[in-house]
DNA sequence: CTCACTTTGAGACTGAGTCTCACTTTCATA
DNA sequence: TATGAAAGTGAGACTCAGTCTCAAAGTGAG
């Protein structure tokens, strides 16, 4: 059994051929994707995995925390691999869309202190800056 | 010329009777809204104004900072009016949907720090913090 | 191996939001 | 206050991400 089973079965996922073959595609990727380039990605590599399962098991890999979904307002949700790496946030550009991810501790713990006055249990964040990056901005 | 008139003439927004009309109705609201919601409110009313331009005026009013736009993952934005209120970020509780504001200056600043170092200008920002609220926790 | 239970695929369906285009309204200017 | 170019509107068709259905196939505990 390789290594990405024992991902899927530590979450007490059943372990089928079309969520191996997703897994590994998702999990390959380096940057956001969504579920409809990872689904022609699939079709093209003539995975035999239909739109549906795409959808159904992107959604469950992300009940398991296995990848993580953004929404940038996009009319559609961008998915990313969570294995091996620590929470960021991002920065979204308006102009040429580029994402840039960042992480701040001292954020996260005025989150929490914000939290805690208010009785809530934080389970999950989503820490969203639009505006112009870099390169947007000198014009390029 | 009313008051709203003013909102709209400041903002060098064309005035007609339809966006008066919806704008009243979104400054009344005091809470989230959605397009949909507005829309029905607007035609039990009789006030003679079709889904389209709802949806198309939402969006001005929104271009135009007299509203404010928020996706809390629901499938379909909320509005929000912004005339007189300060920024603020959001709590939403996962098992209710009761959405609290929150406000902290000090995300704001280190969010500033963040950009900086990207060289990023700062357009907008959205941070929201999902879990369960102190309603739900203690299990009411 | 067996079988209860789960997953899958094809394609119909949903629902928020956008588009089209003929018709109407607005408002700067005369 | 009349005029007309430019902008806005409505009905309903359309888009498109995502979900649902249900018969058939696959999974894995015992």
């Amino acid at each position: 059994m390789g290594e990405l089973d024992a991902v899927l079965k530590e979450k007490g996922v059943k372990l089928t051929e079309q969520r191996r073959r997703l897994l590994e595609k998702a999990l390959l990727q380096h940057k956001h994707f969504s579920a409809e380039e990872l689904y022609e990605t699939l079709r093209q590599k003539r995975a035999g995995i239909s739109r549906a399962t795409v959808y159904r098991t992107l959604k469950l890999l992300a009940a398991h925390d296995v990848l993580d979904v953004h929404d940038f307002d996009r009319g559609y949700h961008l998915y990313e691999s969570r294995l091996g790496r620590h929470h960021h946030d991002h920065l979204v550009c308006l102009k040429c869309g580029r994402i840039t991810e960042f992480e701040n501790p001292d954020i996260e713990s005025e989150q929490e202190k914000v939290a805690r006055h208010y009785h809530f249990k934080i389970v999950s964040h989503s820490h969203k800056i639009y505006g112009l990056c870099h390169r947007c901005r000198v014009g390029n």
